[in-house]
DNA sequence: CGTCGGACTTGACACTGTCAACCACGCATG
DNA sequence: CATGCGTGGTTGACAGTGTCAAGTCCGACG
């Protein structure tokens, strides 16, 4: 009724939880929201922008709840755990957000840079609860030698636990 | 010109390759292959088979490599160890292929059970190798307890040599 | 010779994203 | 007060898509 914008965006999550992501159609959201084919396109310009949006929020949700466990009591691996928990809830929770987010040649980074940077926020956090926990931890194996061990550190870390989410639904 | 199956499969995963998984369409392969645009669709039935045979052929080759990492000589460690390279490799040398493995909402598998068998293949592969690695030697920090904790190691090797091979393509 | 089946074509349908022009209304300004 | 204008909305069109249906061609086989 009132925000057709927020209506569109929330209509789009559900039709993608729905019916898959391929199912995404402007018309369709449309048709949800009770307004005509093209009131979307007046607020969003291409579909693209509608997409980006989602992947921008949906972001900025995911590092919220990585910086929430970033400030919870405990040892340095206790907070790092509680992140991987996270994670794998939010994927859980908000599985449409969870799958139009890592579909990276859905939304050019370049020309909607609000999605990158709820990205990069994100990612900064994981980035910082590693280098806290492996500061007075030692690595199980000492992976290459240089700067990017802990880059390295950070994607094993990343990637285990985004397999696992992926796995679950 | 002689065998248009083929020649309809080839030219998919081209166009995969330079424009995107999104551009995937009959009508342009059609094109391409110098064809009505129902030609395809005569050998296919619809546009799901043609994904699904791009991907069972995908599993194929990348099974194919797991199991020659398998058959090498040297510790089972170094064997692990070359078949991720082998995984990375693939990605690496057949993007477009790779892309369209690992993306499960496009074909159903228990309607075309030969992308599934194939990718079994391929996930049984890592399994013989995860577990003839890990039974003379003690995993770094013991997950969960039970039966499921080879499981969990397969997964957790399959999720960061998978996630480096996202990462570099 | 006939006919039969597979490979292929042409033509249509509903659907999509997007462009263009048009309408209604609230609001600041001449 | 009238005027113009931006904002949110509409209808109508266009090209492109996947898919269905029917027709065409041609070689193999009775």
């Amino acid at each position: 009724m009132t925000d057709l914008r927020e209506q569109v965006l929330s209509a789009s999550l559900a039709l993608i939880e729905e019916e898959g992501l391929g199912a995404l159609s402007l018309r369709e959201v449309a048709r949800r929201a009770g307004v005509s084919h093209q009131a979307p396109y007046h607020h969003f310009g291409h579909k693209e922008a509608i997409v980006a949006e989602l992947v921008a929020r949906g972001f900025t949700r995911l590092a919220e709840r990585l910086e929430a466990a970033e400030r919870a009591r405990g040892t340095p691996a206790r907070r790092l755990m509680r992140a991987g928990l996270a994670y794998v809830n939010f994927a859980l929770s908000e599985p449409a957000s969870f799958r139009v987010m890592f579909r990276p040649e859905l939304v050019d980074r370049a020309r909607f840079p609000a999605s990158g940077e709820a990205g990069s926020r994100a990612y900064a956090a994981l980035v910082r609860l590693v280098t806290e926990c492996h500061g007075d931890r030692r690595a199980g194996k000492p992976t290459a030698a240089g700067g990017r061990r802990l880059e390295a550190l950070v994607t094993m870390h990343w990637s285990m636990v985004h397999g696992l989410a992926t796995l679950l639904i």
